[in-house]
DNA sequence: TCTGGGGTCCTAGGACCC
DNA sequence: TCTGGGGTCCTAGGACCC
């Protein structure tokens, strides 16, 4: 029984769990050097950064800036600057997530740095703050990677507390907004473009209705909500009123749509060029495909120039429907083609071409078409070959010569990191 | 001149996320 | 020389059906 004169009431409650800086973490953690340095990671062909350490922030190295606009910097010694290593940052979100499933029977994996725990389980309300640091302490402990923990009793709620959490030194990286009496501190003191689920678009809207902050708009009239910003910003509003609206979604389902789109690391102005990568990209997305067992019933594939270059602009695009839906690797390959068939003109430099695979259906569903005389059976036993192949011996071992060999267009990892925990002949090095 | 009404399905485009 | 990549959800509007 609770106490009579207590007003506090267990609802429900949820933790934000999200890795601090975390590319530039991961980088860190094979490399002790890096302790309370600038760190920054660039996007893929070393474009632009997409995480700095806090030292890095300090020192004005700001997130999307392209690469070549702080080189300089980097050889002067400013930073350390690191390619991206997916690979790496993969496996050490396996590791992170592995070990929040201990604090929660209840997760949601939000992104690759980043989960919700329900907290249902864990009573008084007064134990969050202390649950919040010990799975701080634990993860930090277990995988060396920092994190901060907010905590409210819907998700936007924990979004606010751990963005404010993540910046406010003086809470050591946990705040716990449920059953909070600073609750209303926390909205006041939040700008409404950092609510989750406001972007520019809305902020900018928002800002010329007068509404600031995340109590502002917690306080807008629903049906006004509902009009400018549909059921989803309706939601958004709630949840920030401590009423859950958006549930946890602990069994992510299989994608609907799988994407593999690249900057090339030179322009392609060549046809064969062309083919090659997008044959390259095409046997990407079926590997991610077959290893969430579907098969895709059309393929859209896409070119484009480099819009920031002054020179004549073209991009485009086109879907390919499949007769039957299917994931096996040559066959994508040969609807891509026909699709870039359509797309490709002379005379102009190509810097990006990608391939979208939809109209997803499970690989067990897939409906046969009466005049289809392909070998569905023997092209299956072929797909899983390959990709045993390639899981073992490494990504890339066995591919299709429609790819190319020497791909010169291939994405730049010029300051790319070891693989340090997932490959034998990378391993870091003790002692010495 | 005046041309129903309601339901469903699909897609393109917009908004957002990390 | 050099500016990322991969997703989701919702809505409006058109096609189509009875």
């Amino acid at each position: 029984m609770s106490s009579m004169n207590s007003e506090r009431t267990d609802g429900p409650a949820v933790a934000l769990v999200d890795c601090t800086s975390f590319y530039a973490s991961c980088e860190r953690v094979f490399n002790p050097k890096l302790a309370d340095k600038p760190v920054v990671v660039l996007s893929n062909n070393d474009g632009i950064v997409v995480a700095a350490s806090k030292e890095a922030k300090a020192k004005g190295f700001v997130l999307g800036t392209p690469f070549f606009e702080i080189e300089e910097r980097v050889r002067a010694g400013e930073a350390y600057a690191f390619s991206s290593n997916y690979t790496l940052y993969g496996d050490l979100s396996r590791r992170v997530m592995e070990t929040l499933s201990l604090f929660s029977p209840d997760m949601e994996i939000y992104s690759i740095d980043e989960a919700f725990l329900n907290l249902r389980g864990v009573t008084p309300p007064e134990r969050f703050d202390a649950y919040g640091r010990e799975i701080q302490r634990t993860v930090r402990r277990w995988t060396g990677i920092p994190v901060s923990v907010g905590i409210g009793e819907t998700k936007a709620l924990a979004k606010i507390a751990q963005h404010i959490a993540k910046k406010s030194p003086k809470t050591g990286g946990v705040l716990n907004l449920a059953g909070s009496p600073y609750r209303e501190q926390a909205l006041a003191r939040t700008p409404v473009e950092d609510v989750w689920g406001v972007g520019w678009r809305f902020a900018k809207f928002l800002h010329r209705q007068g509404i600031l902050t995340a109590l502002d708009l917690s306080r807008a009239e629903d049906s006004w909500v509902k009009k400018h910003m549909t059921v989803v910003g309706l939601r958004l509003v709630r949840e920030l009123r401590g009423e859950p609206c958006i549930s946890m979604d602990m069994a992510p389902s299989p994608k609907q749509q799988i994407c593999v789109s690249r900057s090339f690391g030179k322009l392609i102005t060549s046809r064969r060029e062309m083919d090659e990568a997008v044959a390259e990209y095409t046997s990407r997305a079926a590997e991610k495909l077959r290893r969430q067992h579907s098969a895709a019933g059309a393929v859209m594939v896409f070119l484009m120039t480099n819009r920031f270059r002054d020179e004549p602009q073209y991009s485009d695009s086109t879907v390919i429907e499949l007769p039957v839906p299917s994931d096996c690797t040559q066959e994508l390959i040969r609807y891509a083609t026909a699709g870039i068939g359509r797309l490709f003109r002379t005379g102009y430099r190509f810097n990006k071409a990608g391939v979208v695979l939809t109209g997803l259906v499970p690989d067990t569903e897939v409906q046969l078409d009466l005049f289809d005389t392909k070998d569905r059976e023997g092209s299956r036993r072929l797909m899983r070959a390959l990709d045993e192949v390639n899981t073992r011996l490494g990504a890339g071992t066995l591919r299709y010569a429609a790819a190319g060999t020497i791909q010169r267009w291939r994405t730049k990892f010029k300051r790319r990191s070891p693989r340090y925990s997932t490959r034998w002949d990378e391993l870091p090095v003790a002692g010495m």
